[in-house]
DNA sequence: CTGTTAGCGCATTCAC
DNA sequence: GTGAATGCGCTAACAG
């Protein structure tokens, strides 16, 4: 594989020349310009990255870390990411998780030593704390309200748009109202406890503990709540469930067992994603595509920027 | 940031000793080792990968290729993938297609340069003779039966496990079997329509092509598949869907037409994706998870190697 | 066992 | 406009 000092020769030029043309400098005469171009073409030149990554300091590697890939919340997510890496020519290297702190560690240790440009934290387990050693390596830009952190970051405002989805079901009559979400830690599920607590204060209802359940990530967690819902003497007659993944098995697992929506129990989802339309499911937009390309975007800017993206109720058949 | 040649001064060795400690070279006495180490920990030294890289002319970056990430079909292989690489300290970089030649010949690019140690293809669509081209400049695995190709792979006998379907559905009563397909090009899809048409041939039974419904990928798919079905004079009895996320499509768009499954319209999904267990879709197992754990394996394997993974057929309530 | 030295392929001063 | 020279941080003969 030729490298840039055969080019040179078979161009007759420098080393720096090739460089220059290579990097579109300008201050290079059209003639040599072109012999360097006809030497690459004639021996099939592509730098190697690694040297220039050795060279530059840059990788153009962006890290992304998820959970999981295979969610359909994080799939969503990553596919405005590499739609937007693609077109900006970066590659993306995956962290899955799996929620484990030392794999977020591991990733943000390879910002720090040069091995990544950028990270997106799709979603968060580390403390700012530790993060914030990290900061100055290199961007890292979340996909949650950073606050006063020094980190970019694109997210939705989830206390708002859990008040907005609440006070729907309450203003169609519903006082029993409960709410499915995945993690019990994590900045979004406090934000949205607080809307829950304030909901509840100010529409004057009481706040039963059991209404809540957490560790609902996965379609097959749908099941659970369905069967704890059954053997509750005072169920819930709606529920707000942070993932569609869930809200679908709810659906389909209230069918199975001859409970009716939205007779029995209303659901209103979260994301609007494929299966929510397919199964009728009323649900909050969260518009994950556009969030991901986003994230890419401000992954590779060095200044910091906050984006807060609008989440729409779409009206289907669960409430 | 501490590099190998401050290790070494602190230490007082060699740039050379440090190499050998840092990657576990023997011939090191005890004494230097542990001078080198407590010289790595107090400056918490981190080797510069971009130089190994450039040193080595391994990256230890693998590709892989797939032409949605947000589909759970891919989600699962890549689910399997990581998991391994993240064992063997491997990281991964996405090749997102969405099933353009360029974007794969992009990935081929790369290795062929050298910025990825190997490429892992879950979803080919550039032909043999391109990818032939790339043959030597590094380990290529697929995701489909390879025959003569000088390829790994790691695949199941779309062929056999299609038949079976299809004979579990005949045994069953149905004379009237249609299937739904993703793309109609590939090898996954000519070895199906080879399967039909053989089941027919046997079984004396009619081909309509009419019962052939392509580009069913997504979930939404689905729900054409059932309009085309209703407005049939002769509907199929049975539909053999390729992939669980369009069964559980038309599942969903059957029901809310008022056509009830089994009894109107029988169905075996692909895959045993979570969306076929909470559903109660009868499909035909794939263990993505594990091809995936094998693609990684074979793509840090010199020799080539091939690996026929079982397809279950498991029962539930669409047959 | 240990150290010297020569690259890996490219970017980038700096001088001409 | 152009090129020689230096360095990025590490690996791997080679010599001792």
């Amino acid at each position: 594989m030729a490298n840039i000092k055969d080019i040179a020769k078979m161009a007759n030029v420098s080393i720096t020349t090739v460089s220059r043309v290579l990097n579109n400098h300008p201050y290079v005469s059209q003639k040599k310009r072109e012999a360097v171009w006809q030497a690459m073409k004639e021996s099939n030149y592509q730098k190697n990255l690694n040297a220039v990554h050795l060279s530059t300091g840059k990788t153009h590697l962006i890290g992304v870390v998820l959970p999981f890939s295979n969610h359909p919340y994080f799939g969503l997510l990553l596919e405005g990411i590499a739609e937007e890496a693609v077109k900006n020519n970066y590659k993306l290297v995956l962290f899955q998780t799996n929620y484990e702190e030392t794999r977020e560690i591991e990733a943000l240790d390879m910002l720090k030593h040069k091995q990544i440009d950028a990270l997106i934290v799709c979603s968060r387990i580390c403390s700012w704390s530790t993060i914030n050693d990290y900061a100055g390596y290199g961007p890292i830009v979340f996909c949650e309200d950073t606050q006063e952190q020094p980190f970019s970051a694109t997210f939705v405002d989830h206390y708002k748009s859990f008040q907005t989805a609440l006070h729907y079901l309450a203003d169609k009559g519903h006082k029993k109202i409960g709410y499915c979400i995945g993690r019990n830690s994590g900045a979004n599920s406090t934000n949205r406890a607080l809307a829950y607590k304030d909901f509840l204060t100010k529409r004057k209802l009481p706040f039963h503990p059991e209404y809540i359940f957490e560790q609902c990530l996965h379609l097959e967690d749908g099941e659970n709540v369905v069967s704890k819902i059954t053997n509750m003497k005072e169920p819930p007659t709606a529920l707000l469930v942070t993932s569609d993944q869930v809200a679908a098995g709810i659906a389909a697992s209230s069918l199975a067992n001859k409970i009716s929506i939205p007779q029995e129990i209303a659901i209103i989802g979260f994301d609007n994603q494929p299966i929510s339309k397919v199964m009728g499911i009323t649900t909050m937009e969260i518009p994950l595509v556009e969030i991901g390309r986003n994230l890419f975007s401000q992954s590779v800017q060095s200044h910091i920027s906050y984006k807060e993206m609008d989440v729409t109720l779409i009206e289907r058949s669960t409430v």
